[in-house]
DNA sequence: GTCTATAAAGGGATAGAC
DNA sequence: GTCTATCCCTTTATAGAC
C-alpha cells in the first residue's frame, strides 16, 4: 500500500500538487464536491491509510475512474482535502472586534471561540490525522499549523500587543503571553478528546475553563497596582 | 488491509488481549523482545498503517510465522508495544524530591524534566501514532493519557497542594492550576515539533520557555503581598 | 519454536468503451 | 467526463516440514 511512497524521495511527493489541489473549485454538487465531502469524511473517520479509494468512490457516487480523473492519486486527494478544510475553519479564527469593551469580558468571548474551535468535531478529526501524517505530508503539517494553532496565536498576540499601549496589561513578549493563555485553554480539554477519554464537555464546563485561564492570564499578566 | 477490523464489533478487538499483551514477559535478547523492539522502531517512524507485518518480522530478525506465534495479530503487537513503552515512560515523570528546596527552582527543575520527556522523540512518537489510531484502539488512548500526560499532572497537583498547605502558594484548584503550568509549557514547544515545523529546540530556548511560563505561573499563583 | 512457501484477499491505479 | 472491468502488487495470515 505504502510502496510507492517510501519508494520516493525524500521531498514530499504532495507537495509540488498541494496548492493546485488546495485551489481546486469544487463548486456545490459538482463531483470533485462530492468526492472532496467522501474524502472528508472518510480520511477524518479512519485516517489515510485505513481509507481506501475504493471506499470514497463508493461514498461519493462515483466511480474510481472519474475519481482519478480528478484527483492523480491518493496523496492529492487528502491535501486537497487537508486545504479545503483549513481555508474553511481559519476564518472562525479571525479577531472579534473586541477592541473597545472590558478586557477581561474581550478575552472571555475570544477564548470561548477558541476552545469551540478546537473541540469541534472536525477540528478534533484533520488534528488527528494531520498529526499521524506529518511524515508523509511534511507540508501539510505546516499549513494546519499556521492556518490553525498559529493563526490564532497571531489574532490573540495582536489583540494582547493593543491592550498593552492602552496600558491595560504589562506584558513584555506578548507572543510568548498568547501562548500562555491558549495553553490554559488547551491543556483541561483537548487531550482528554484526542485520547478519547471524553467526546464532548458541557457549556458548563467550558465556562470554567475559560474562566479559570483568563483569570489566571490577568492576575499574571495584569498591572500591578 | 482494514476489513476484519472495520467489520469487527465496535468495542475494541484489542482491549482484549491488552494486558496480556503489556504484562508480556520479553527478556533482554529474546525473540519476543526482539519482535517489540522492531515494532516500537516501524510503528512509531511509520505509523500503525503503512507498517507491514512483513517488514517488521525482517527488521526483528525473525520469520512472520514466528511473529505470529507470539502475537495473535498486528493490532495486539501494537497494543503490546504501546503497553511497553507506556511502563518504560512512565517512571520519568516521579515527583523529584523537591519540597524542601526554594519553590521557584524546584519549579523551573520539574518544569525542565517534563519538556524534555514531551519533547523526546519516543514520546512524540508514540504521541503521534496513539493519536493516530485512539479512534481503532480506545483503550490505548486511555492507558496512554494515565501513564503520561495524567500522571504529570497528579505529580505537579501533589507538589503544588504541598506548596500551598505551607502557604508558598495562593491556588484554589491545584489541578487546575496544574493544567496551567503544564500548558504554558507545552505551547510554544509541543505542536511545532508535533508538526514537523521544528525538529529540537536548543537548551536556551526550552529555558526561556520553562523561565517564561514558571514566571507566569508564580505571578498568577503567588500569594498577593 | 522456528523456518520456507503459499494461500486468500484487498489495495491503488488504468484501459477502453460510451 | 464518466463508467465497467481488470491488472498487478502488497498485505495479512497460515500450512506443513524441521
Amino acid at each position: 500500500m505504502t510502496r510507492m511512497v517510501m519508494q520516493e524521495s525524500p521531498t514530499s511527493p504532495a507537495a509540488a500538487d498541494l496548492t493546485a489541489g488546495a485551489t481546486m473549485d469544487a463548486k456545490q454538487g459538482s463531483k470533485p464536491a462530492q468526492i472532496l465531502a467522501a474524502a472528508k469524511e472518510l480520511f477524518t473517520s479512519l485516517g489515510f491509510g485505513a481509507t481506501s479509494m475504493d471506499a470514497i468512490a463508493r461514498t461519493a457516487n462515483v466511480s474510481k475512474a472519474t475519481l482519478y480523473a480528478h484527483f492523480s492519486g491518493k496523496e492529492e486527494l487528502f491535501a486537497a482535502m487537508v486545504s479545503n478544510e483549513c481555508r474553511a475553519q481559519s476564518r472562525l479564527l479571525l479577531a472579534p472586534d473586541a477592541d473597545d469593551r472590558e478586557l477581561t469580558e474581550a478575552l472571555r468571548e475570544i477564548s470561548r471561540n477558541y476552545v469551540a474551535l478546537l473541540l469541534s468535531p472536525p477540528a478534533v478529526a484533520i488534528f488527528r490525522v494531520i498529526v499521524a501524517e506529518t511524515a508523509r505530508f511534511p507540508d501539510l503539517g505546516r499549513i494546519f499549523f499556521e492556518s490553525g494553532p498559529n493563526q490564532m496565536r497571531r489574532t490573540l498576540s495582536d489583540f494582547l500587543a493593543k491592550a498593552v499601549e492602552r496600558g491595560r496589561l504589562d506584558i513584555e513578549d506578548s507572543w510568548r503571553a498568547a501562548e500562555h493563555l491558549i495553553g490554559m485553554l488547551q491543556t483541561p480539554v483537548h487531550l482528554c478528546v484526542l485520547f478519547g477519554l471524553k467526546d464532548s464537555f458541557t457549556e458548563g464546563e467550558l465556562d470554567k475553563v475559560v474562566k479559570d485561564a483568563v483569570g489566571a492570564f490577568l492576575r499574571a499578566y495584569l498591572p500591578r497596582g
